[in-house]
Formats: C-alpha cells, structure tokens, sequence
DNA sequence: GGGTCTGATTAAAACGTTACAACACCCCCG
DNA sequence: CGGGGGTGTTGTAACGTTTTAATCAGACCC
C-alpha cells in the first residue's frame, strides 16, 4: 500500500536500543554496554548473554549517540579530485576503499576537491567541526600544507603519494620512478632513439620521481629525451594533443613517448594519427593504464599497470591501522609497477 | 612541533556550543537555539544578535547532537555500482551531486552496490540503522524492488532511471528512445542498411527505452536490424568484443552499431579493427558517451553526449526538495540527448 | 484591581551512548 | 574480627541538540 507521497518514514518498530537489551537480559544499561564492548571488566559468561541477547534483538549501536559522546565519528572521508590522468581513478579507489571497510561499520563520505580553490579550506572545516576520524587524499606535493597541517593536528590521514616531510606519516604509493625507468628500456629495447615525456605539475612529488626516471634512464643509455615543456598532465586533452602535434611537425620529432595516464595516451595517440604516424611504426608508447581501456585500444600498446583499486583497499587498511594506535613510519606501502609488453 | 607518532588530535580550544553562544549574549540556550532556526517566535532583534555573535564564535551546530535529537542524519547516501557502461561515470555523478550539495550543510557517503549480491541488503540496513537521510541510486529497474521498499516506508530516494510502478516517484533520466531513434536516423543517412545493437539486462528500464527506440526507428524506415543476443552492455568488454568479431564473421555482418556506452563503443571499434573492417568505411558506429574520450579516438566518430554531471546536480536538487515536502510526482526530470555528429 | 491574552523567553527533559566513581560481594590475611 | 583486595556490576552524569511545557512581563478589558 502506497504511502501518502509527502509522508517521512515510518517509525514501525522502534529501533532497540541498549536500554532494550539492558531489559531483555536483566543487566544494566551500563554493563551491557560493557559487555558488547567485550570489556574483560565483564564476566565471560554475562558478556556472552548480551551478545547473544542483542543478536536476537537485532540491536545495532546508534552513531549519532555514540559520536556524540566518544566525539568519533566512524567516517571516513575522501578528498575528491574532479580530474585524474585515469579515467576510472575514482571508480576504483572508492570501490577499494570500500571494500576493505565494509563491516567495520565505518562510512565513507567524499568531498569534492576543486584545485582552483583553496585546497586547505575544505580540510580546515573537517577538522575544526570534527566531521571524520581520518582523511584521505590525492595528488599529494612533496610539501603538502596539507600533509603539514595533518601532521600539526595529529589528525590521522593516508595520503596517496608520498611527501619530503621528514617526520613519517602514512601512505600509500605507486614506484612511478620504475615505472618512467621500464618504460624507457622498452622504448630504447624497440629501438626509439629519442623519447619524450609529459609531466604533471611540478609540486606533486610524483613529478618528481617520474622525472628523476625518466632522465636517469635516458641519460645511463645516453639517450637523447625531452620534457613536454608546453603542457602538464592535466592541461585539457586538447591542448595536450595540440602540443603533441606541434612538436611532431617540428625538427628531430621524439619518436617514443612515456605517457603517465590514459588521457595523455589517447591525445598522444590522436595526435600522431593527426599528423600522419602510425603507432608501432613511426613511434612507439608506454602508458601507464589503471583500468582496461588499452585492451580495446588498435594497434595494442605497452602499458604498465597501477591498481588503484588496491591501492584504495590499502590505503583504508592503514587508516584503520593508524586509528588502532599504531605506529604511523610503520604504516606506508609502495605498489611496483607490473608491465604489459605486446609482442613482437 | 610534530606531535608523538600515536597521539588523537589535540583538544585545542573547545569547538563553541550553543552554550557559548547563550553565555557570550545572555540568553538562555533554548533561545540561542530558536534565533539561530529563525524561529519567528523570538524578537527580530533577539535574532539578529544572536546571529550576530554566533558568526563571530564561529559555531557551528553539531551534527551528531542534532541527529540525535531529531534523527535527521543530514546525511545523503549514494548507492556505487562497481562497474558502468561508461568510464568517468562515478566522478562525474560524485561531482554533480557534491556541487549541488556544497554549502546545504549535507554530506555525502557512498557504499559499494555489488551487483552479485543482495541489492536489498544494503537499502535495508540503511532504513533500519536510519544511515541517511535520503537515497541515490542508479541502473534502476522496471519494477525495482528498493524502489519500492523505498515507497512502502516513505523513505526519500532519487532514482536515475524511471520505474513503470503507478505511484510516481523522484527521478531523473536520460531519454534513451530519443537517444536510439537519433542513433539510427543517423545511420540510416550515412548510407548504412543492417543496424545491430547491444542490449543492457533486460531488467532495467532504460533496455526497454532502447530497445523501443532502436526498433521502432527501424521498423519505421523499414531496415534490417538486430539485438545482438549473446552479450549484454555489462558483459566484460572482452566478451563483447568477441560477440561483434564472430558476427562480423559470419553472414550478412551489420554495417551499423548503436553502442550504448563507451566501453561498449570501444570494444566495437576494437572487433572492427581486429576484422579488418575500417570505422566510417566499412561500418558506422553512433555512440552514447559521458566523457571527451571520443575527442581522442580516430577516426573520429558520431557520438551523442549523457551529462552525468548534470544528472548529479539534478538529483541532488530534487533530493532537497523532497526532504522539504514538495511532491514527488513533480520532481522528475527528463535529459535530451545532445547529437555530436562529425561532417562528411 | 482582578482576569485574560499576547509576546518573549526559559527550565527541564529527552535522544542513546560511554566514562567515572561507587557499590556489593566474596575470599583471604593478619 | 577488622580490613585489604579482587571481581563483577551498577547509578549517575555527561556529550550538544531540540522539544515540550512553563514562566514572566506587560497590555488590555471590564
């Protein structure tokens, strides 16, 4: 039977409550908050019968009652980027992150992230009103205020990169210094003499690392490279394909190309179609991938994998690991780069 | 000075209360309370001081005290479904609806949809733990079964997809018979004779809005057309891609493709390629999509545009308006599809 | 001057949980 | 027999709101 369509939910049973319980079993409220707390102040045997009283009774703790009190609030929350060089990198991550937190009966709630603005207000208010227990994000820099202000407040955190911090702080990362130098042994391994590279801005302490890869790589094989100096990884796809096409019209052209993302790889690939060349012929690439695009991408190219899924799953292990007391230096993870190479 | 590696976060000045508030002007809590609310019971100008001195403490209600007391949880949840037919659907929705939600007070949380498991499950933990205050979910079916747990107790949802229940319901969709019809009327003025088309699960409405679309435009023009019967758009894009090669292999292969979606658009592409068969010459395809990647792809390729992001903002948007109390029959809304056709 | 009415404010209770301090009770020791 | 130390349990008070019912000061009326 349809309800009346303004109605606001039902309130048909009441939601059990410990006081409930306390009734069901004879206890008082007080020990069976203790006892579900499996507190060894309570006797085995008591501890057991509210479990299996409140199990019957289908009583689930209420957040608000317990946030209000503890001042934990059992979220999580993740600063959202708009963009990322992936196209399903915020598919994946929350899907990891989710994963790894279900039956902890901690939520994750996201918050959009937008660059223009100031990235610190948004972690300002979580931490001044109190709205999560730790914090996830992205795209860290090698100083990041954000990190810094963390760090300051003691407030737990994983970020996604890491920092040049010295004191030591959870994360979880992606070796991208392996990755830029596999990609170059590939391309010099197909025989490309001079490779070219699109970097993302200079603040993120990844550009760091792909860089030092990147240069360190071509320079032991002396190779002749080059950094993209017109565009970023997150300059819009067209401008990226339009800087591509510039420089494939130019003297000396590069004919291997490091692609940090899948965005980067497909404007490469149109703009060397646009210009007349054909991948595998006139230039080869490596991208790194994070979901399985490049499988339906002709002709197939090497790819390298990051999984951001598991990095997701990874990085709210560590947050649960942090929240539990532990040792935050010990709290860090680093995927390795897993390649893709086509035949031939 | 970085605090020792396990310490919580500081307690530093104590977050302002209404307590404050009532101290700092001489008002009773109660009375702080109904200023701030705008109760027209209290004097204008009692108001305005109050507002006055609140801004200047900085306070800022709390949100687990008020869920408490009135079981609100200023919470609204989205359903995440772990795969999409296209790329950047979960950012882009994230990012509508936090974009109309910016500055309303509410958050948003997610939780993982696996479709394997029980759907009903996670709805129904959700009601009963009183999780959040409003629902959001996506790949709605013709008779949805949360779709009407959510009617039967009342509880606020938008839907992305319309249902065919007779008690109308908050939603927002895309036309998708519009988006077929378009699809084939384009094909059918390239010159293309055998259209094929590939089919989400026959439960979710929009395979009938498509179904209906692709068929009765070709009906109308008297083509040949088919629904590909061994995959559906969710299939892994490998099996898709298999499906189209071996029809490209047998007799009478189709010359035109309506994909609903970017994965099943490249996969399609992909299968051409692999069977020798050249995009805009030996086949056409007409894609729906919801991120630039099209942009990149060459040959270029007709596409029509699903803004995701625009859908978000929008259910967002009925979402409140429901919470205040208009009526859900009125809060609908239906998208046009946007035609991106390339010359020639 | 007593009664009713209106407008503005307030005290007290409640939401469901956990922390603190206290309380019984029993056993054992001097 | 008085006291010390467990062990297990409990009443009370808070956390910060909102709601219900009550209070209070005037004003107005007869």
């Amino acid at each position: 039977m349809p309800p009346s369509p303004d109605s606001l939910p039902d309130v048909k049973a009441r939601k059990p409550t410990l006081r409930t319980v306390a009734d069901a079993t004879g206890f008082a409220v007080t020990t069976v908050s203790r006892a579900l707390s499996d507190d060894p102040r309570i006797a085995k045997s008591t501890r057991e019968t509210v479990a299996a009283a409140a199990r019957k009774l289908g009583y689930v703790p209420d957040r608000a009652a317990r946030r209000l009190r503890t001042g934990r609030t059992q979220v999580l929350t993740v600063l959202l980027n708009a963009e990322h060089e992936f196209l399903g990198f915020t598919a994946e991550l929350l899907n990891g992150l989710s994963d790894a937190l279900r039956g902890t009966g901690y939520s994750v709630t996201i918050v959009a992230d937008r660059i223009g603005e100031d990235r610190m207000e948004v972690v300002d208010t979580i931490l001044r009103n109190r709205l999560a227990d730790a914090l996830f994000f992205t795209r860290t820099e090698a100083f990041d205020p954000r990190v810094r202000l963390l760090m300051e407040t003691g407030f737990p955190f994983v970020s996604h990169g890491r920092t040049e911090f010295t004191t030591p702080h959870p994360w979880v990362d992606f070796d991208n210094t392996a990755f830029a130098r596999a990609a170059v042994e590939r391309l010099i391994a197909r025989g490309r003499t001079r490779l070219s590279l699109i970097l993302p801005e200079d603040r993120f302490t990844f550009t760091q690392h792909l860089r030092y890869g990147f240069v360190s790589a071509c320079r032991e094989a002396g190779i002749a490279h080059e950094i993209e100096p017109r565009v970023t990884l997150d300059s819009p796809a067209a401008e990226i394909a339009e800087a591509v096409r510039r420089r494939r019209r130019s003297a000396d052209p590069p004919d291997g190309y490091v692609c940090v993302g899948e965005v980067a790889a497909l404007s490469t690939l149109s703009a060397l179609a646009d210009t007349g060349g054909r991948p595998g012929v006139d230039a080869d690439l490596v991208a790194k991938r994070a979901s399985p695009i490049f499988d339906m991408i002709r002709p197939r190219i090497d790819t390298v994998f990051e999984d951001i899924r598991a990095t997701g799953s990874t990085m709210a292990e560590l947050a649960l690991r942090r929240l539990d007391g532990e040792d935050p230096a010990a709290l860090t993870r680093l995927f390795s780069p897993s390649c893709d190479w086509q035949q031939g």
